[in-house]
RNA sequence: GCACCGUUCGUCUAGGGGUUAGGACACCGCUCUUUCACAGCGGUAACACGGGUUCAAUUCCCGUACGGUGUACCA
């Protein structure tokens, strides 16, 4: 049987890091597989809606890398994808339930439920749907169900579990889980406004694509035991699950705002490459072995298992984040990098640049910076000719001294295209100005770097001349020193 | 409260009955260097605790502690 996986979230919002980890988990072990990765919008609960989420989160998904081969934007044979679409599917599974005795009617209002769960709290028992002293099928009677339906009262579907008996499943990733009957509640199946709740559609739906491995975050863990129970009352197989460990803030709670980015669009807009993050977050909560920790996305599919995703919940490293796109940055090719620079450039008011310019800036500058469009605030003074303010500080350094300030013109008097043929050309030059001076070359090369560049610091200086050209470092030395 | 899940350096992790417990990020130091970086070298730093089982337990079992998740007509 071919590997079929789902990813399955719900348009409340934007994309979530740890939903693009376990939608790339999902989608790894597809494609490892060979198999089919599906997507399936979840949007049973109406009030939680936000228009435009599916679009935004399948793009992010998209920018990462994760493309599913069946999805409401892409069709496929077990459609429609998006459950609003199915709703009379689930009205008709959830029947089947209440008539072959594992789900039945209940007529219980909100304020109801609410005054049984303050009763249990204050006898000091778990919050549990009492079946025996509530509004239901059971203890109102056949006869007076049939009339409130009749009367079109609002209801619910419950799903009846066993009292006492032991829900047992297998999950791939944390071995066998053994709940007790009694600490299962009646799950809701069908809500009163006829929508099906998460459990129904979930299951009714893998069910009905065919699912073979239910991979999704330990949040649901708690609730397995209630869809294993559905997979029984209807008399299907159920899939294989595998609960994967969530993404952590530094204390240890599950991840959210507060502690830094969470929506992968912030990323995005951060600076961080998608091959990087996916990188990184694939490596949060599973490891292949060996020291190896550059993977592609071809291959973490060649080596992505189950077997190997931890138990643990993972700290989100934000600094080991930044290193990882660092090294993304120092290993691309310059010319790419130098095209994805441009719109950037352009924002910044750098026109008519040459793309080889870039690149070439771009091979200077990369070592230095955690992020591509860094490069173009800090290496403005390559780019154009507007340069930052000097500090009070910085116009210190240059014309605090006048031996200094001597050697820079000496610099400037002697200087020429010439200068900058090589290196051990510019490099005389520079020592003999500071040495007609009487300073050391290394007094004179930071005083140089803060007249051309405004800088305090950059790269190497004798390929920063160069880039700026001998004319540009000619006149921001003549503008500087007159 | 109850249920479930978890616990190797600060963080991500490798490992696994006998190891100097390995790597990476971060941090510190050194080297290189005109600066900042990069790179290279080196360093600090971990098996939560208590019982078993065993010749031997960080590794297997059971407890405890701590943490997390769940406990909705949300997903």
């Amino acid at each position: 049987m071919s590997v079929r996986v789902r990813f399955a979230p719900s348009p409340t919002g934007f994309l979530h890091i740890g939903s693009l980890r376990t939608a790339l988990y999902n989608y790894l072990f597809a494609k490892h597989h060979g198999g089919t990765c599906i997507l399936r919008i979840e949007d049973t609960d109406r009030t939680r809606l936000v228009d435009g989420a599916i679009e935004e989160q399948i793009s992010s998904l998209a920018w990462a890398g994760v493309v599913f081969d069946e999805g409401p934007h892409v069709g496929g044979n077990y459609g429609p994808y998006t459950q609003s679409e199915r709703f009379d599917l689930y009205r008709t599974y959830g029947m089947q339930l209440v008539d072959n005795g594992t789900a039945y009617y209940a007529f219980d209002t909100s304020e109801e439920l609410d005054a049984m769960r303050q009763r249990q709290q204050a006898a000091g028992i778990a919050p549990k749907y009492d079946r025996s002293s509530m509004r239901n099928q059971y203890t109102l009677g056949e006869q007076e169900t049939a009339r409130l339906l009749a009367d079109g009262a609002a209801h619910v579907i419950r799903l009846k579990v066993p009292l006492t008996t032991d829900v047992r499943f297998h999950d791939e990733i944390r071995g066998d889980v053994v709940v007790n009957g009694r600490e299962i509640d009646d799950q809701i199946l069908l809500k009163s406004d006829g929508f099906p709740t998460y459990h129904l559609a979930n299951v009714v739906d893998d069910h009905l694509m065919e699912i073979t491995h239910v991979i999704r975050a330990e949040e649901w863990l708690p609730s397995t035991p209630k869809h294993v129970l559905l997979y029984e009352a209807f008399g299907w197989n159920a899939p294989t699950f595998a609960h994967v460990p969530l993404l952590l803030n530094p204390d240890r709670s599950k991840m959210s705002k507060r502690h830094g980015d969470v929506m992968v669009r912030d990323f995005a807009a951060k600076g961080y490459f998608p091959d990087a993050l996916v990188n990184f977050v694939a490596l949060c909560g599973w490891h292949p072995g060996g020291d190896n920790e550059k993977f592609s996305m071809e291959d973490l599919i060649a080596a992505f298992s189950l077997e190997r995703v931890n138990k643990a919940g993972a700290v989100f490293d934000y600094k080991k984040l930044e290193w990882m796109n660092g090294e993304y940055l120092k290993s691309r090719d310059p010319h790419e990098l130098a095209t994805a620079l441009m719109p950037t450039l352009e924002q910044r008011g750098f026109v008519y640049i040459e793309p080889s310019f870039v690149a070439d800036v771009i091979t200077l500058l990369r070592e230095r910076v955690t992020f591509l469009k860094d490069i173009a605030e800090f290496g403005d003074y390559l780019f154009g000719d507007t340069l930052c303010e000097l500090t009070s500080d910085q116009i210190a350094t240059i014309t605090g001294n006048e031996s200094v300030l001597a050697a820079l013109r000496a610099f400037h008097a002697g200087f020429s295209a010439a200068t900058l043929t090589d290196e051990a050309t510019f490099k005389a030059h520079a020592q003999a100005s500071a040495e007609q001076a009487g300073i050391k070359i290394g007094a004179m090369m930071k005083p140089l770097r803060l007249v051309l560049s405004h800088r305090d610091v950059g790269a190497d200086l004798y390929r920063t001349l160069q880039l700026i050209g001998a004319e540009r470092c000619s006149q921001r030395l003549a503008s500087f020193l007159s």
